[in-house]
DNA sequence: CTACATTCTCTAGCGACTAGAGGAGCAAGC
DNA sequence: GCTTGCTCCTCTAGTCGCTAGAGAATGTAG
């Protein structure tokens, strides 16, 4: 019997209740078994699969690419190309994010040193946020 | 008559027509006056009014914030601790983001390393997702 | 047996749009 | 006039990845 409930399985995993069902409404875990009151008992590979999920979704990868990367796992016989090239698209979209927040910084920067406390008529943050044109730094 | 059509506008402003009927409906932009033909059309200072907001959209301001943000414009002689307070909010957040995005790059380039592009089976990137333990620099 | 926790299903909501249906208005060319 | 084709109108529903809540049933500890 190393079968446990969903909560057991939340705690476990870290993935919360709901969610946990969710994955399965989705098609992301397969339905469990269920015990005579017809609550979902998770067996350990249920566990690791929602640990990877869980993994996948802090690495940001989304629902579908994690769908893929799944089908994957289940197949390890076959060439590994696709998931490479699924991790380095997130590899590229992350160093993209990085790059405009660091732009967006330097902006939010500017704004916050230039504002002097006073009346908002003279406020530089609403001032910038008025006209794009002050922000030299960053073409977002 | 400079006031422009709704299609205009959002070539002017560079935000998109049904987001443009989006804002009003929200009352972020007040309902601009209506031709014969019961058409939208914009002055100037509607006009002004989407390139704040367009503009505080690209900085990352949520709409409740952007809304608090145009109430303190049209008021410019309060103080400005509000807009100064959001602002600088909003920097403490891309802050932490850039941090854990950055993380999160370390790691995928690691797995993207690592993969030697063979089968699924001896594969980094599917190997690392399925287990967390593998990731040694970030605690996401 | 009684509390209480846990689980069940189902529907609706979040933010910030985006897409599409189905129709009306309008300007230019014939 | 008339047609073509663009713009515009309103409305509803969908996107993503959950999250919240209602209302009922099941399981467990004392």
């Amino acid at each position: 019997m190393r079968s446990v409930p969903i909560g057991e399985a939340a705690r476990q995993s870290g993935v919360k209740v709901p969610t946990i069902r969710y994955y399965e409404h989705i098609g992301l875990l397969p339905a469990p078994n269920r015990s005579k009151g017809n609550r979902r008992h998770y067996e350990t590979s249920d566990l690791r699969r929602l640990a990877f999920i869980r993994h996948s979704r802090e690495l940001g990868f989304d629902i579908e690419a994690i769908r893929t990367l799944l089908t994957l796992q289940d197949n390890p016989s076959q060439p590994c190309a696709t998931a490479d090239t699924i991790a380095q698209a997130r590899l590229a979209d992350v160093v993209q994010r990085i790059r405009s927040l660091t732009a967006l910084k330097a902006e939010l920067e500017l704004m916050v040193e230039g504002c002097r406390h006073g009346k908002v008529g003279e406020c530089r943050v609403i001032e910038v946020l008025a006209d794009h044109s002050q922000c030299e730094h960053a073409r977002h």
